[in-house]
DNA sequence: GCATTTATTTGCGTATGCATTAAAAGATGC
DNA sequence: GCATCTTTTAATGCATACGCAAATAAATGC
């Protein structure tokens, strides 16, 4: 639910109208109020937030390079599906700069302290599986790759991989509440946080990388058999 | 010196105006014409290239989303500088997923003409090293890393390499004519390539995996002698 | 009827003007 | 001289307008 932007503070006291318009789109797409697959007018949108083509198009711009629409010359904004197969590519990517992440964190001999948030991830993950409470849950879950990534240190993997996860959010909708209870990620998560708090970083890269390899096989394979079109 | 873009086509017969000044700005960065840390005012790019703000603007969008610059409220837009610890987490990113790359690549089974590309690109790079043209060689290498990651198959890492890729090419100016002749670089490209030529996945990625590690370790060190502030 | 051409609509790309507001310059008090 | 307040300047963010080209509808020929 945070920025996310390339590399911005983003903390304006006054947010600019095209600002606006980048949360108010993101969180339509989010929402399905804007469903994947669909097309937009400039001028429809424009309308819909109160403001004028100008700020709407500068943000559409800005999604189109997070990858999350597209802008085609007279169609148009349309809202991007995500398909199995871009899935895959996103776990990939995925896999690969958090377990980098991992393996950094590792390296960077953190104390009790600094590794609170991402044990309390685990915590929180725990209790809302004890809950059968799967929003929560995945609200954990993105809590402890977000963080897993920040105490990995490289700005630009933090901006790629929330990038990615945005779109991992948007296919969450429909794989969520199909997947099986994830019991097993936990224990994961846990082992990922032990090698990094131990200081073992070939064991937390290792770790990782498995994990989200086997997330990114059920998740696909998921999407795969409810081939619902697109989202 | 390809657009590079997130995933357009930009094939289009009537490049836009907006277009034209991502790839003039582009350019521009390259060249040195808008050396790193500068500011511009957008008035003053529409005039140099003859359009309006409005191109400029959106040009620049793309331009800040990609990391070459920054728009910053009265200041202009400013031409971002690449620092030592950038070119760290940059070589970092681009060593994941170019790994990545070269994994899938070898998993492919891709044969003699697939691969034809990737040897000629060592081939050309073993040639201009013997004639001590460093330029060539540094076009060539670009050619192996992007025809690489092209193998690999995953659209997101190859936008996510060019982009990275971009920023690299930018110290080169800086780095190319004070590293040592790369010749071991050659080595590894092609055992590199072997190891795909093999099919062998973990083997393909391992030795890419250091070939840019060891990369890394090289620019970052020039770049930390000559601190010359920026670029 | 069907294909092809012509007319019409319409969305976009860009230019332009203006209000806002941050920064720079200047004025005032001490 | 220095700090604070006031004025001026000027770059931006946005609204608006317009021309062009693409898409659609209408019309014409066969």
């Amino acid at each position: 639910m945070q920025s996310g932007d390339t590399l911005k503070a983003t903390q304006n006291s006054s947010p600019s109208n095209a600002q606006r318009a980048v949360h108010a789109l993101r969180n339509m797409i989010f929402s399905g109020e804007l469903s994947a697959g669909s097309d937009h007018l400039e001028s429809e949108l424009a309308e819909r937030l109160g403001m004028s083509r100008t700020p709407i198009r500068e943000a559409a711009l800005t999604l189109e390079s997070q990858g999350l629409l597209e802008l085609r010359p007279r169609k148009g904004v349309r809202i991007l599906p995500v398909s199995a197969d871009d899935m895959r590519e996103i776990y990939d990517v995925l896999t690969e700069l958090e377990s980098l992440a991992a393996e950094r964190a590792a390296q960077m001999g953190y104390g009790q302290k600094d590794l609170r948030d991402l044990g309390q991830a685990i915590v929180d993950m725990d209790e809302a599986i004890a809950k059968q409470d799967l929003e929560a849950w995945a609200a954990a879950d993105e809590r402890f790759h977000r963080e897993l990534v920040r105490l990995g240190g490289n700005s630009r993997v933090k901006a790629i991989v929330a990038m990615m996860s945005d779109q991992v959010r948007r296919a969450r909708t429909t794989t969520l509440f199909i997947r099986p209870l994830p019991t097993k990620s936990n224990e994961d998560h846990r082992a990922v946080f032990q090698a990094i708090r131990d200081g073992d970083a070939d064991l937390a890269r290792q770790r990782h990388h498995k994990h989200r390899q086997q997330a990114r096989d059920i998740l696909v394979g998921l999407l795969e058999k409810h081939k619902l079109s697109g989202l």
